[in-house]
RNA sequence: GGGCCGGUAGUUCAGCCUGGUAUGAACGCCUGAUUUGCAAUCAGGAGGUCGCGGGUUCAAAUCCCGCCCGGUCCA
């Protein structure tokens, strides 16, 4: 079992004892805590347990209201007058790791480079207040008045302690929170309780210290000290102070509002509360509300049911009533919350797809939506958008500047939803007229499940519209839990790493690093180089020009020669260590030998110009499309490449253009590609996290590929050393590879020449198959599919000429019996097809319903049509039986309906006795009637 | 990445399970009738590579496999 609490000893800080502080254990929740006050008996929480109501409401402990700009600095400059320096927020989406969507604490910032002391911080001790994004409390967003946010901003003072150089650790730290708190802010030191406890998270974990002001927990002091790997701390080297104090709490705080969100978004709060049409609002029993909401927490073992319950007994009213003045109100938090949140995001570039943080994205945009529509402002959820990026761009300037790519992105994901919406309608009203029709009353659980899992409706909305229809629906209690259960079973996605370093079974003790020659020049053809190890077919160098599969460029390819002779090299890998291994065929050089190796350049080349010609199409993507454009993968080859980009729609034909266009402007330019080692903290610094297009770069220095003007980015891969090297970009197509990803497939230099060449082949090839000019093929191509058209209307109508003439003449070759007639004929002339066939019998039936027909045609094979006339129907005759008779004839099978059926076979010389088996039946039936 | 739903006339869909004529349905379109004109109504008509490619079968919109396109849920 995961550790659940550390020894007191943890806590005994020097802080608690000087000033008299006692250490108590709460006999409601079971947590230890340290207050000023011997008589306290609960520990002061405001939570599920009810150890405290919020005691701040209208009565806030705090000197002076502050607003969250205020609250921000406050908390900054106090830190910067302790020695900390400010650092800037960094993003929300954090594309520099790969085991997380968004930065969800200010120490993610600092993870993990900084923690496992592969980089030094950019300062120590430092303070920032980071945006951070949270999704797991999405459901709490909105009822619990503001406790829980998707968005919010740590303020954070972290130091990093090395084994040689000690910053400051738990006692100071605590002490720098209290000073904050109670001098910064006036609060009175007896209202403060710290509670003992307990962080882990991200792989890391330690004791920690909560700070609880009048009920409301505000911030959290971490002492990341261990490293959970499996069940087991184990200590760290470098241990972190990481703090998170809740800036929008200590404003909540410090002004008593009656919810964070009228603290926080004030007069935009407003602004949405009078759109929705709510103007009285009751403050009395809001605040009432507020006091008590830290009961409120949503989760699987509390329903949201059982909260308002408890809420409503305490205030002493009806339940109902509670719910319908409070609802629209959380839902107006819960919006103004939401909308903040995806300015963020957007604002960043994510877009709303069906995958990763673009999902979650679409989870946001979808459930703000639906909360409009519970308030019947949907129409507005642009105009609050707007709002927002306003309100929010006084402290966060970047977000004006995306201002219309935000607007855009959400137009295009709104309306996205809004046509599911439509379709699920429509598929609601089909199947409830269905269920009606049936005679039914309810729509089955499965179809509930199908049109959520399939159509993306929640049972409320079917509901909705099934009320509409006049068909109730209950929704069953347990029905998102019903819907994960049978999602349990679909696989777990492996979760990869950027970059997989593989174990290769070679013994590397001993053994430098390989120098990368293609590092130092990437136009190194030939090198020498010394064997130092080798293990069944791989071999270790001192050096090589090799360059090892990586970074979505395959390896190299090539000989290594020794002895007076050579051997392919035909894979290239980087293993632990930085070391190279080369896969190679017989003979395998032996140790300590001197070998020359040679490059398949011609390979390496063609690899070089789709790498460079990557980066160009990149730049000329962002600046095509806009700044949400991000690579989502890339993968280069010889022949043809391919990138693969976010953006919310297809690409259209002028777009593709345009990229190609500016693509190639960029290669003709003919601008140099520059190649430098950097810090991580420089290299972000400078060029920011645009650097990381291809996922995460780890180490301590990266890579920066710099194309001119045009393109940054961390690499890894070999370059041309000019644009003009690349020669000519070609793109070949464009794939949707997921929803909200679009993938370019592309060519560069000869490879790219060679495919236009391709495509010009076959635009030649058609021309001439059609005879045209090969500039006017798509005008001829109209013209032959117009003619073809015609032609085929042309043959229908004449089968439908020759099949009268047909009928007419077999009808009068019919054999008559017992007043019915038969007609049984092997059409034999060239070209008859089933259709003759059917459109025959179907006018000898129309002319004489008492006609029994029955038509064999062979063209390799035979193939029967059975048609029986309205009044030899009622005589007992069935053509699905006579066709099953014919097709047993045939050496293959038949069948039909009563009146018309078909059958068909190989046995073609069968066909005579086939009409003759046929007509033998209906004699049989016939004068089996005649006999009674 | 995995699961599920869908792709049939200009549009929205039925038919698919259980293979055998797309007499497909509605709306829209065209022509005519009626009407001062419009709408409405009536009569008639045009309009389909059943997403693409394989396979199974005497026979595939229908069954199987692969692909493409759209949607959706989960991680």
């Amino acid at each position: 079992m995961r550790q659940t609490h550390f020894s007191e000893d943890e806590y005994k800080l020097p802080f608690f004892l000087e000033n008299e502080y006692v250490r108590k254990k709460c006999p409601r929740c079971g947590e230890f805590f340290w207050t000023l006050n011997p008589d306290q008996v609960l520990c002061g929480e405001s939570n599920i347990y009810g150890c405290a109501e919020y005691e701040f409401i209208g009565n806030s402990p705090v000197k002076r209201p502050y607003s969250l700009g205020e609250m921000r600095e406050a908390f900054l400059s106090f830190f910067e007058k302790k020695g900390h320096e400010r650092i800037k927020p960094y993003p929300v989406v954090a594309r520099w790791r790969d085991d997380l969507y968004f930065t969800n604490a200010s120490i993610i910032d600092f993870q993990p480079y900084v923690t496992e002391g592969i980089i030094p911080p950019p300062a120590n001790p430092l303070v920032i207040s980071q945006p951070c994004i949270r999704f797991q409390d999405l459901e709490n967003v909105g009822p619990t008045f503001g406790r829980h946010l998707t968005i919010f901003e740590m303020g954070g003072h972290h130091a990093f302690n090395y084994p040689d150089k000690e910053v400051y650790w738990k006692d100071e730290t605590v002490r720098y929170h209290h000073e904050f708190v109670t001098r910064e802010l006036g609060v009175k030191p007896e209202l403060i309780v710290y509670k003992e406890g307990v962080w882990s998270g991200g792989g890391n974990a330690g004791p920690d210290v909560e700070s609880i002001i009048c009920g409301l927990e505000v911030a959290t002091l971490v002492f990341m000290k261990y490293k959970v790997i499996g069940e087991e701390f184990i200590e760290l080297p470098i241990r972190t102070v990481d703090t998170g104090y809740g800036i929008e709490r200590f404003t909540w705080l410090s002004q008593g509002a009656v919810s964070c969100f009228h603290a926080v978004y004030g007069e935009l709060l407003s602004k949405v509360m009078e759109m929705a049409g709510l103007k009285s609002v009751d403050y009395k029993l809001l605040a009432d509300f507020a006091r008590l909401s830290g009961l409120i927490s949503v989760s699987k073992t509390v329903s949201r049911a059982e909260n308002w319950r408890r809420i409503a007994s305490k205030l002493n009213v009806d339940v109902d009533g509670l719910q319908r003045i409070v609802n629209p109100i959380v839902d107006a938090f819960a919006i103004i919350d939401h909308t903040k949140c995806l300015v963020f995001i957007l604002a960043e570039g994510v877009v709303p797809s069906n995958v990763e943080e673009g999902y979650l994205a679409r989870l946001l945009i979808r459930r703000t939506y639906r909360l409009l529509r519970n308030l019947k402002i949907e129409n507005l959820m642009l105009d609050i958008i707007d709002m927002q990026i306003s309100y929010w761009s006084k402290d966060f300037p970047h977000l004006r500047d995306m201002r219309d790519e935000i607007l855009e992105l959400l137009q295009i994901e709104i309306e996205k939803y809004r046509g599911t919406l439509e379709r699920g309608g429509e598929v609601v009203r089909r199947l409830v007229r269905e269920v009606k029709a049936r005679g039914g009353s309810e729509i089955p659980l499965n179809k509930l499940v199908e049109l959520y899992d399939s159509h993306g409706l929640t049972p409320e909305m079917i509901a909705e519209v099934a009320s509409s229809e006049g068909l109730q629906i209950n929704v069953p209690e347990g029905f998102y839990s019903y819907v994960a259960e049978r999602h349990v079973s679909s696989q777990r996605p492996v979760f990869k790493m950027a970059e997989e370093i593989e174990d290769l079974g070679i013994d590397l003790e001993g053994l430098p690093e390989t120098k990368p020659l293609y590092y130092e020049d990437a136009y190194i053809k030939e090198f020498k180089a010394k064997v130092l190890r080798v293990h069944k077919n791989m071999v270790i160098l001192d050096k090589t020009a090799f360059y090892p599969e990586g970074g979505g460029q395959p390896s190299d390819r090539g000989y290594l020669e020794f002895d007076g002779g050579r051997t392919k090299v035909y894979d290239v890998k980087r293993t632990r260590g930085n070391i190279i291994v080369h896969f190679v065929e017989d003979p395998v050089p032996s140790e300590g030998c001197e070998v020359k190796g040679v490059l398949d350049w011609e390979r390496r080349i063609n690899l070089m110009r789709h790498h460079t010609a990557t980066h160009l199409l990149m730049g000329a993507a962002r600046r095509v499309l806009g700044e949400h454009v991000w690579q989502a993968g890339a993968q280069k080859d010889v022949y043809q490449s391919r990138l693969d980009i976010t953006h919310p729609k297809r690409l259209t034909r002028k777009e593709i253009n345009h990229i190609e266009e500016l693509a190639n402007d960029a290669v003709m330019r003919n601008m140099p590609v520059g190649i430098f080692w950097m810090p991580r903290e420089e290299a972000e610094r400078i060029y920011g996290f645009r650097l990381y297009q291809g996922g995460v770069v780890p180490g301590r220095e990266i890579r920066v590929v710099k194309v001119g003007d045009w393109d940054v980015e961390a690499c890894g891969g070999t370059h041309c050393k000019f644009t003009g090297e690349v020669g000519v970009i070609k793109v070949l197509r464009t794939e949707r590879i997921q929803d909200g990803v679009e993938r370019i497939i592309f060519s560069a230099g000869l490879p790219a020449i060679k495919r236009i060449q391709e495509i010009e082949a076959k635009v030649i090839r058609t021309a001439e198959l059609i005879n045209a000019q090969a500039d006017r093929i798509d005008i001829a191509l109209e013209k032959v599919l117009s003619e073809w058209r015609d032609l085929r209307r042309e043959r229908d109508r004449l089968i439908g000429k020759i099949a009268k003439i047909m009928a007419e003449k077999y009808l009068s070759e019919a054999k008559e019996l017992g007043g019915l007639k038969i007609i049984s004929q092997l059409v034999s002339s060239e070209g008859t097809s089933v259709n003759l066939l059917i459109e025959v019998s179907n006018e000898i039936v129309k002319s004489d319903p008492n006609a029994i027909v029955i038509l064999i045609c062979v063209d390799g094979e035979a193939r029967a049509v059975v048609r029986v006339g309205d009044k030899a129907l009622k005589a007992g005759i069935q053509a699905s039986e006579i066709a099953k008779r014919i097709g047993e004839e045939l050496g293959g099978g038949g069948s039909g309906k009563a009146g018309f059926a078909q059958a068909g076979g190989p046995i073609t010389k069968n066909a005579p006795k086939a009409l003759e088996e046929a007509e033998a039946m209906i004699y049989r039936v016939i004068v089996g009637r005649d006999r009674r």
